[in-house]
DNA sequence: CCGTCTTACGAATGCCGTAACTATA
DNA sequence: TATAGTTACGGCATTCGTAAGACGG
């Protein structure tokens, strides 16, 4: 067992992938296959199952992550200690109220981990807080959906609304649905959606009327409602509740691309967050586990 | 930086000697110094002081020790964790009255880190206990005073009785006294002394008669009385305690050989634990800090 | 055919041991 | 002279990159 090996084993499990993992290591996607497979050997465990899906995580992972992690934040924070008085970096960074915080929360605990003299200074609104406070100089970079100026931003991920219904519901078994689907079902409406101006006005072209039964800014109460059975409620596929099934909007496709932006020219801090941000597994659930597992499970 | 550098720092610290530390983790002395050296020129700070009384750690040395620790136990407790069902290895270990706990801690750590999967079992009793319990099999081994079969013992260390004296008490400059300087001097008696009939068979012999002012079996107690400024104590030269000084002995020297023994063939968890306590650096206190670190301050 | 991971091979780095050296007591 | 640590040098393991192969969508 070493350290680059266990380097390797993090970049893996948080970019979700070998090859984006070579990519943060600055290593070759071969060497990094390499070292994994000297891990699992080292240890005497297969550490992930290589499928065509992705990777996921073994049992034997799942035991070695939380070692590793405060292995590896072990020794950034001893070599942190070592540079006494290094100017400290700071990035305040805005963060679009849209996006669900347990997404975002692995990546940010995953940079602090690896730069722990860096100070994230976090604060969360609208897409229009986001933009003002980039321009006054605010905040030093923000992660929304709202458009990036030429050379200042890059495309972190992207999301697709769709519908969230009940797991023993009428439409938990479908693979898709279109928006005539719709027309008079129990529907509950986000009023924060960012894609809300888009869903009605299509609504009200194809004159389909859903019957509204609640209205509510808190995405956590409406996917509580949903997996109650109150009725349907279209969100952004980046979200998952207990009781509640996501089904595909199969033919006008509502989306969002998110990415991080900033204003002028970037600061070291803010180049080295980007390189995290950018080979960053936006698929993996907020405790690790990963959402693509279901095809290992 | 490196697992094996971090090992290497582990061994130094917890052997007091770079040759000690090289035996621990199996590599000569002159690779053992280069690892070290590696790792100072990696974090650029110097760990170590190296002095013709020993070795002390640098204030950087001790803001590493914690990290590196958990370092390395975490990455034992990994392998431990993918070696399912283990067949367990215990350890009965039975630990003399007379030795103070602090000095024993240290190693008792550091072993359960360096072998997680090994289990511990400490019982401490009178060196007549440990023979007893050692000849019935209720213990594997025993850490004390008592003698040793041939070939089924080895020495750790070995203390002398030292003369415990307020800091700003009369005897308290002084680097040497005789048994003569105690006549009709206030003492406190530890009665579970293990030296205390030969001590009182010399000075009956010498006719010097010190006035006993305490008899207590409980050596916190006496080195509290002793700081307050009630009288002197023999103790043996491990113990430390704020406000108290400990003068040698001059001419009649008491002292044990601490040794750890066993009955029998030694079990392969009791080779282990017995290759640990040889290498051990028992002039550390146990805290960490180094006894040795007077030369260094 | 592209994306993703594995295998194969040559080069460079670096760990390790032996041996010689230095310094202190 | 003995003990403790450092420096010098050669052998060998291993990490890394390049290139080619296997595999699925």
């Amino acid at each position: 067992m070493d350290l680059y090996q266990l380097r390797y084993f993090l970049a893996v499990v948080e970019t979700g992938s070998f090859s984006k993992a070579a990519e943060r290591v600055f290593v070759t996607q071969p060497t990094l296959s390499a070292g994994i497979k000297k891990l699992e050997h080292a240890l005497d465990q297969v550490l992930f199952l290589r499928g065509r899906k992705g990777i996921a995580l073994t049992d034997a992972g799942r035991a070695l992550l939380p070692r590793a992690r405060t292995i590896i934040a072990e020794c950034n924070a001893a070599k942190a200690d070592m540079l006494p008085e290094a100017p400290r970096r700071r990035l305040r960074l805005g963060i679009g109220r849209s996006l669900p915080a347990e997404r975002l929360a692995p990546l940010l605990r995953d940079y602090r981990e690896a730069e722990p003299k860096d100070e994230l200074v976090i604060r969360d609104g609208s897409e229009d807080d986001l933009a003002g406070w980039l321009a006054q100089g605010r905040i030093d970079a923000a992660i929304g959906t709202g458009p990036a100026p030429d050379g200042q931003g890059v495309a972190l991920f992207r999301w697709r609304l769709m519908l969230a219904t009940a797991a023993d519901g009428p439409y938990a078994g479908r693979s898709a649905i279109t928006l005539e689907d719709l027309d008079h079902v129990a529907s509950i409406v986000r009023s924060h959606c960012d894609c809300l101006g888009e869903v009605t006005r299509e609504l009200i072209r194809r004159g389909i009327r859903p019957r509204i039964v609640c209205r509510t800014d808190s995405d956590e109460k409406a996917l509580r409602h949903v997996a109650a059975g109150l009725g349907v409620v279209l969100v952004p596929d980046l979200y998952r509740h207990p009781g509640v099934r996501l089904v595909a909007l199969a033919e006008p496709s509502f989306g969002r691309t998110v990415s991080l932006r900033w204003h002028g020219r970037p600061t070291p801090v803010l180049e080295s967050f980007r390189l995290f941000a950018t080979s960053h597994d936006w698929t993996a659930d907020g405790d690790g586990a990963s959402a693509r597992l279901g095809w290992a499970r």
